[in-house]
RNA sequence: GCAGGUAUGGCGAAAUUGGUAGACGCGCUAGACUUAGGAUCUAGUGGAGCAAUCCGUGGGGGUUCAAGUCCCUUUACCUGCACCA
């Protein structure tokens, strides 16, 4: 008995629709339940089967919450603004209205198809001039209090799309719409101060139930950072510049300074003789754009300004670069150099030249009362030919180690080092490669019944050829001298000391962890935290320095030299400046034009409709011009949210009530490519307008969550190039909506991508038609069926469970068991039956319905979600496991709830059981009722 | 380089607090019913072995009566950020 899916479908979709059952109520009595999911833009290609993948999750949620009693706002719209339908415009010679309009019409069509329930009345494009009319109006409330602001900034542009892009979508300095390189470029753009929010948007997050990726996406983004201000004069100038730095316990080791190459004073502290050098790396340098800059990165490059910076806390003068490792944007645009302890400062000070100054050192083996101190050293001897390394094998005693010896009366540590290789191996012919960084190491030792803490330095040798001289060794000293190959130092080489030394002599670079500070006056002996603490307090003191709080986060540039966007609602007067249009004016209507094409200099194709440009001053009525920017992408889907809570009203963007009653989204799903950007625009946008009274609640978004894509059945992301791209469509029509839905909910992890499988498909389809198959065992009998009942209450609570936890895959699971269960019965019952199709209903509406309406039972949309009893979940037989010493042997059928005494005989006596306890000794039984016993024998 | 994530049969994957690894589905094998099967049903299906049993959650170590799960270490892949001082 084959049912047409396709008849069905339409049927119950139809009915849905004419009933209205999907309408949210403002206002409603019942609680309220805002469901999102992130509205699409509307693009030629149609629905995505990743959209359905989402869409069908939220819906069937939206669905279990209706029938849980909760007024259920799910709504959808469209974020219709963007590149791609202008690019489709410039190509056609149609107004990209036109090609949205299309767009959003298949979409809805192939939404409806799928059986959403969404609240249609609500539905909007951010394109409609109803709607932006209200973003238009909020720009203005962002402008009227001073929280939007035209500059000339530096700003990455982009040749091919001839528009100006957000650090956001220039990330890695590759335009993200067409993938070709981003140049820099001065410009004037409007900025919208997001970086004053830094503080706020992190705190923020203490507000909301994001998921925990998420929250880490927004802190890595704002990026803060703790450090201090600490100030320079600059040698025979009157001149004093700023750094930031998070490591002011390193002032001591700071051997040089680097001014960004836009630095304001490069140019007035630059002495005569190196002015040709500094003017032509600055050009080179704006000629670059940020990914040159950064494929660059692996090789330092910077010019000496002839200049010199005081060092405040010890008066010493310290040569002034400029490079370009060091971002004008950032910070103060300045650094101090410390080598030792800061990898890129270590690389530009190896090239250049620059000392390098220890301060910090490293702590190895642990500390103990009554340490007598020493000063030693380790050396490291190598052989190149023989890529061997000189080692001491001290046997039993020791272990293998380097060389290693306490420093005498009057002796450097180089001298001692080079003595005691002469000593104990009778080698004398040696280079000095580097020495390397001390090491402050707590150690016991045996031979003398002591504790030791050591300073040691490590001296990295070459062997320039075998001569020797004769061993001079001490009466305690037995070893044996030997040559040993990099793997058999790594295997037997314990010492942390030592090893400790050996990498250091291997792979050269910054120490930048944590440790104790030496050659720093005030500051030794201290850790980092301790030094950075003591530090700031003496800079405050002596007024050149300040404990200093930076943001990676940077205010947001609002312009966008395309068409295709809400024209920002701004007049330039020659007499009066920047002046806002009037509210009552608004919205400011994108023109019918027949050229979409950005001009060459750059300006947005607006500018060359003068009609629409040319206007009169609102303030003095003087002939001005509008801005011919537009605003982002990201402007319209800001607070659409709020819009979905209000949809039709004409007096706000969204009334105080309406946002009131539904206070906050408390379920967002979206992309994770969307956790740094959208969400903390977002963000931004509301704490906004709460801060000036226009929303309840500073943060209205509650949950995020986000989800896998649905790759192709290659494994491999889905596109056109590709071949492996699964049309909805086709999948409806073969196999039904419902089979569609349930399918990309059995997938896999939802939080994960997986993979397409038709196949696996098929396997959803024959479920389906189990389902229906089932109906024929139903009987007139009511109530469940006593064996099924404690399988019933498991899976109404596990499917609840599940739709609310993200885990859909195990839902489906859970009422395949359910449906399997069913099958080995000769007779169901109504109620058993009716169970199965509303557990379903939320994954697969419109079959259920059907199924449902030739019981005779209402509509499934009207029915109430079932309650689990928890004294029926139990069986009333258990499996339980025995093992003996952790493994399986056997496992027995018990009562449930049978005593510890019990299963404790039960389980010493069970024949398998027995035969892995002969002639063993039982040491101990540990019982878990309900689950285990392990017996441990010896 | 930094941060985050993932790693379990032939495949997609399960395993709420450490407690019977591989639920559920796909695929595969054999059989039944059939003119036919891409329908349905029955049985089987991690590996080795006739079996008892042994081995199995990327690799190595550890904690524990007991580890996919906790700790240390290491590898591979994915994603995001990338000179952020």
């Amino acid at each position: 008995m084959e049912k047409n899916h396709q008849a069905i479908e339409k049927k119950w979709q139809n009915r849905w629709e004419e009933k209205g059952v999907f309408k949210a109520i403002n206002g409603s009595e019942k609680p309220p339940y805002y469901i999102l999911v992130e509205f699409p833009y509307p693009s030629g290609a149609g629905l995505h089967v990743g959209h359905v993948r989402s869409y069908t999750a939220q819906d069937a949620l939206a669905r279990m919450k209706r029938m849980q009693g909760y007024n259920v706002l799910y709504p959808m719209g469209w974020d219709a603004f963007g590149a791609p339908a202008e690019q489709y415009a410039i190509k056609n010679h149609i107004h990209p209205k036109e090609a949205v309009k299309e767009n959003i019409a298949t979409f809805k069509k192939q939404m409806k198809s799928i059986g959403f329930s969404f609240d249609w009345d609500r539905e909007f494009s951010t394109t409609d001039p109803d709607y932006y009319k209200w973003t238009q109006w909020q720009f203005l409330q962002f402008y009227k209090h001073g929280m939007a602001y035209k500059e000339k900034v530096p700003v990455n542009w982009c040749e091919t799309c001839k528009t100006v892009l957000s650090n956001e979508d220039a990330a890695g300095g590759v335009c993200e719409r067409c993938g070709s390189r981003v140049v820099q470029k001065e410009k004037s753009q409007w900025m919208l101060k997001m970086a004053s929010y830094s503080e706020d948007l992190l705190k923020g997050l203490d507000d909301t139930n994001f998921a925990d990726k998420v929250k880490l996406g927004q802190i890595n983004w704002i990026g803060k950072s703790v450090g201090a201000h600490v100030d320079f004069k600059i040698a025979h100038h009157d001149l004093t510049f700023t750094v930031f730095t998070t490591r002011c316990d390193t002032l001591y080791g700071a051997t040089y300074c680097v001014l960004a190459p836009e630095h304001e004073y490069v140019d007035i502290i630059t002495t005569q003789d190196k002015k040709a050098e500094v003017d032509a790396y600055k050009k080179a340098c704006a000629l670059k754009n940020d990914l040159e800059r950064t494929e660059l990165n692996k090789e330092k490059t910077g010019v000496f300004t002839g200049a010199y910076a005081i060092n405040p806390v010890n008066k010493k003068e310290i040569p002034i670069y400029i490079s370009d490792y060091v971002l004008a944007t950032y910070g103060t645009g300045a650094i101090m150099a410390v080598p030792a302890h800061d990898d890129r400062d270590y690389e530009f000070a190896q090239k250049f030249n620059i000392p390098i100054i220890q301060v910090l050192e490293e702590v190895t083996g642990t500390p103990h009362d009554g340490e007598e101190k020493k000063n030693s050293i380790v050396a490291i001897v190598y052989d190149e030919k023989e890529k061997k390394y000189l080692t001491l094998n001290w046997g039993k005693k020791g272990g293998r180690l380097f060389i290693g010896g306490t420093i005498k009366d009057k002796e450097t540590p180089l001298e001692c080092a080079k003595r005691e290789i002469a000593e104990e191996t009778g080698y004398t012919s040696l280079e000095l490669i580097k020495e390397l960084p001390k090491i402050n190491h707590h150690y016991y030792a045996y031979n003398k019944d002591k504790y030791f803490n050591i300073e040691s330095t490590g001296y990295f040798f070459k062997l320039k050829d075998n001569s020797k001289i004769e061993q001079n060794l001490d009466e305690d000293e037995d070893f044996k001298v030997e040559w040993v190959s990099e793997d058999v130092i790594s295997k037997e080489i314990k010492d942390e000391l030592h090893m400790r030394t050996y990498e250091y002599a291997k792979n050269p670079g910054a120490m930048t962890g944590d440790g104790i500070h030496i050659n720093s006056e005030e500051l030794n002996g201290l850790n980092k935290e301790d030094a950075i603490n003591k530090m700031i307090s003496w800079l405050e003191q002596n007024h050149c320095g300040k404990k200093q709080v930076n943001y990676k986060m940077r205010d947001w540039i609002f312009s966008r030299q395309r068409f295709w966007g809400e024209p920002i609602p701004m007049i330039y007067c020659e007499k009066c400046g920047w002046v806002p249009m009037d509210e009552k004016d608004l919205p400011l209507l994108l023109p019918d034009v027949a050229e979409y094409e950005p001009t060459d200099t750059g300006e947005s194709p607006l500018a060359k409709i003068t009609d629409w440009v040319n206007t009169t001053c609102p303030k003095c009525g003087s002939p001005a011009k509008r801005e011919t920017d537009t605003m982002p992408n990201w402007a319209g889907s800001s607070w659409y949210f709020l819009r979905f809570m209000d949809a039709h009203n004409n007096e706000e963007f969204a009334s105080m009530d309406a946002m009131k009653y539904w206070q906050k989204v408390d379920w967002y799903n979206g992309g994770m490519e969307h956790t740094a950007r959208h969400l903390l625009y977002a963000r931004f946008w509301v704490q906004f307008l709460y801060n000036i009274g226009l929303v309840p609640n500073k943060e209205m978004i509650w949950t995020r969550v986000s989800h896998g894509m649905v790759l192709g059945s290659n494994n491999e992301k889905m596109s056109k190039s590709k071949g492996n791209v699964i049309n909805p469509d086709d999948i409806i029509n073969e196999y039904g909506a419902d089979t569609l839905r349930l399918y990309e909910m059995f997938m896999g992890n939802y939080e994960q991508d997986a993979p397409w499988s038709t196949d696996s498909l098929k396997g959803c389809k024959r479920f389906i038609d189990k389902v229906i198959r089932l109906k024929d065992k139903v009987g007139s009998k009511t109530g469940y069926s006593k064996d099924l009942e404690a399988l019933i209450h498991k899976s109404i609570k596990k499917v609840e469970y599940d739709l609310t936890h993200m885990a859909y895959n195990t839902a489906v699971s859970t009422l395949m068991i359910l449906a399997n269960a069913y099958e080995e019965k000769e007779e169901l019952t109504k109620d058993d039956y009716h169970l199965l199709l509303i557990l379903l209903n939320p994954i697969a509406p419109h079959i259920t319905e059907e199924l449902n309406e030739e019981l005779g039972y209402k509509p499934l949309t009207e029915e109430t979600w079932p309650k689990y009893d928890e004294t029926k979940l139990v069986d009333s037989e258990v499996g339980i496991a025995i093992s003996v010493n952790g493994k399986l042997r056997n496992t027995i059928k018990v009562p449930v709830d049978s005593s510890k005494e019990t299963l404790e005989e039960l389980a010493k006596n069970d024949e398998k059981v027995q035969k892995h306890l002969e002639g063993k000794e039982i040491v101990k039984i540990i019982v878990v009722p309900n689950k285990i016993v392990n017996i441990v024998v010896k």
